[in-house]
RNA sequence: GCCGAUGUGGCUCAGUGGUAGAGCACUCGAUUCGUAAUCGAGCGGUCGCGGGUUCAAAUCCCGCCAUCGGCUCCA
């Protein structure tokens, strides 16, 4: 499982100061929990307009959502951090009371505290409270440290202040959430600050920028980014390398345009229950409407009936890298890892009822393996995400719901693998095995998915000739291992750092020629790489070694090799590895041998 | 979509009412150089867009757009 990037990386450091979440800690939980009534208390001495709400740890810290009619400001937080500071000298205890239900009511009542009435009516008996010193206290079940002694008033920070829903529904009051990060000792503030800043190097909306792979223009529109030759790259490297696997598994590839009827998408269910995520139709009225797809399934579908099916045909794989657009909303945007326009890895396996759940480990095999090829095999989380029974935002039976669901929960289980459940996580019309990953600041993605299908197949009518002369209704399977190229590729470039593996890196070898003299025999060994398939430059800057050797550094370009007059007469090229660093003069046949092995064998040169 | 912050040359940033600055990049010149920045000169910005206040706006006010941090959403 992924521990998070955010404290990761630097591995001489890491032995010294270890970074704790919170929930690895018994000692932090208390630590945290307080330091967010210790905020809470600070913001209403200061100002006593603010009502509270919750105010929970969080994995380096702690939150507290406050309801205040004018918005907290840097100014503010400073105050409130001083205040907190003030707090924290004075020792208060914290001590708990348990209380009847009318007793704490008629305390809120009195501190007219609407939201902790709401929380009241919703606690399972005992009410506690705990009293922060004399004269605050607050709803809480605990546990807390003793006294405010036992806080560090200088292994806390406050981060920022954001706006949250009441009770996590946008038709609720929205409120101010105050984030803060809290440490045993003021060391582990420093370096807690310290990697998030390191973190931030590795941003692939930095590295990306930096590195030349893509790019967002104003022009064009927000969330539909655009590849630059570099990035194209690394793009069409990682779809080659899954074609190939797909072919391997007997996926066949289709081609399906980027709009489609209005009517296809009301057969599929996507016009009824994914309408706002569409881009606008296209054309006067429904009936003769089109919309850009947002998935690829119906499209897949169209192919599977346009001819009479016999069992002998399945599993039918049908592959395609088709590119969707989803209308997100605004502020939902951000980077690579949630796009308006992306690339599905898309494919959908047409599969009798016997042959599901084989064929479900069969895809599963393949997303791991491919995980593994990308040395992602143990960075993710496997998520089962289920339908929530009491949600109406799903299609069809509750008997196709419960085959599908204990179908993919047969699999995880017979492969051993770590998962967890995550309830209305499903999509409308099936469950899913998702794949879920954590970016260089901690928030969480998911990448591949597989989903079993009941119901599309039913909606459209899907049939196969049985063995008996019958007609069946097969059963999809809808699987993407990236989930999306750029998705994928926002996480890659972080989890690299933006140093990709010599077999993905769009420039894997650059020639510095010493001097103008050089260029020519320069030139004449990246043809010859080219020729065998190596992605080679010369550095034409005509500056001088230094300042080739750290462009090139900089650039993160895994090879580099010196040629100058020595290497002219010998035939040969000085290696210096980005990993390694100088390898000394080699001849020109090794090093295209070795590169070119260390390429196919996605090893290192 | 909601709350808040931010938006100055290709990039990173300084400039808070009086005619726009630095470093890097780029171009040119000199240097012909051996493993993380050679020296010098030059080019380049209607300060996100639109409106307003003012004798005067990058700077103050309003609207919009985009980005960032969250929330909500997420096939």
């Amino acid at each position: 499982m992924s521990q998070s990037n955010v404290v990761a990386p630097p591995a001489e450091t890491a032995e010294k100061i270890h970074l704790p979440r919170t929930s690895e800690s018994d000692t932090l939980k208390r630590i945290r929990h307080t330091f967010s009534h210790v905020m809470a208390m600070a913001v209403q001495k200061l100002f006593p307009k603010a009502q509270v709400t919750i105010g929970p740890w969080i994995e380096y810290g702690f939150y507290y959502d406050f309801d205040h009619p004018e918005p907290f400001t840097e100014k503010d937080l400073k105050a409130i951090k001083k205040e907190m500071i003030k707090i924290i000298n004075k020792g208060l205890p914290l001590e708990r009371e348990e209380v009847s239900r009318e007793e704490a009511q008629r305390r809120i009542e009195k501190l007219q505290e609407p939201y902790k009435l709401e929380i009241l009516a919703g606690l399972q008996d005992p009410i506690t409270l705990y009293h922060l010193g004399e004269d605050w206290w607050d709803l809480c079940a605990g546990p807390h440290v003793e006294t405010t002694k036992a806080l560090h008033p200088k292994a806390f920070d406050l981060e920022s202040v954001a706006g949250a829903y009441w009770r996590g529904d946008a038709n609720n009051a929205q409120l101010q959430r105050i984030y803060g990060t809290a440490w045993e000792t003021p060391e582990q503030l420093t370096e807690y600050k310290r990697r998030r800043e390191e973190a931030k190097k590795r941003d692939h909306r930095r590295l990306g920028k930096e590195l030349g792979l893509f790019i967002f223009a104003d022009e064009v529109g927000p969330g539909l980014p655009l590849w630059t030759p570099k990035g194209t790259l690394l793009r069409s490297t990682l779809e080659d390398f899954l074609k190939q696997e797909q072919v391997k598994r007997g996926y066949q590839p289709v081609v399906t345009p980027h709009i489609g009827r209005v009517d296809l998408f009301k057969t599929s269910g996507h016009w009824q229950k994914y309408r706002e995520d569409l881009f606008p139709m296209m054309g006067d009225s429904e009936d003769e409407g089109f919309v850009l797809k947002a998935m690829n399934c119906p499209f897949h579908i169209q192919i599977y009936k346009s001819s009479l099916r016999s069992y002998r045909e399945l599993p039918l794989r049908l592959a395609e890298f088709g590119t969707v657009y989803r209308y997100e909303q605004s502020g939902e945007l951000g980077g690579l890892t949630r796009v308006r326009g992306f690339t599905q890895d898309d494919a959908h396996l047409f599969v009798t009822p016997e042959q599901l759940d084989d064929e479900f480990l069969k895809v599963v095999d393949l997303i791991q393996s491919v995980f593994n090829a990308l040395q992602l095999g143990d960075a993710f989380r496997a998520r089962l995400s289920f339908r929530d029974p009491d949600s109406d935002k799903y299609i069809g039976s509750d008997d196709a719901w419960e085959k599908s669901q204990s179908a993919i929960r047969r699999a995880v289980e017979h492969l051993g693998m770590n998962h967890f459940e995550g309830i209305g996580e499903a999509a409308f019309y099936g469950p899913k095995l998702d794949f879920i990953f954590t970016d260089a600041l901690d928030r969480e993605w998911q990448l591949g998915t597989v989903q079993v299908d009941y119901n599309l197949p039913e909606r459209f009518g899907l049939e196969y000739v049985a063995e008996d002369g019958s007609r069946q209704r097969p059963v999809m399977i809808h699987r993407a291992p990236f989930g999306s190229l750029e998705r994928l590729i926002g996480i890659l470039i972080e989890e690299y750092a933006g140093d990709f593996p010599l077999w993905l890196a769009p420039t894997q070898v650059r020639l510095l020629p010493v001097t103008e003299s050089h260029v020519a025999y320069a030139q004449q060994v990246v043809d010859q790489l080219r020729l065998q398939g190596v992605r080679a430059e010369v550095d034409l800057s005509g500056d001088r070694m230094g300042k080739m050797i750290r462009n090139s550094e900089k650039g993160k370009i895994p090879v580099m090799a010196v040629v100058g007059d020595k290497e002219l007469e010998s035939n040969s090229l000085s290696v210096r590895t980005r990993a390694q660093g100088e390898l000394g003069a080699l001849p020109v046949d090794e090093v295209m041998t070795r590169i070119g092995d260390a390429i196919a064998s996605h090893g290192s040169f």
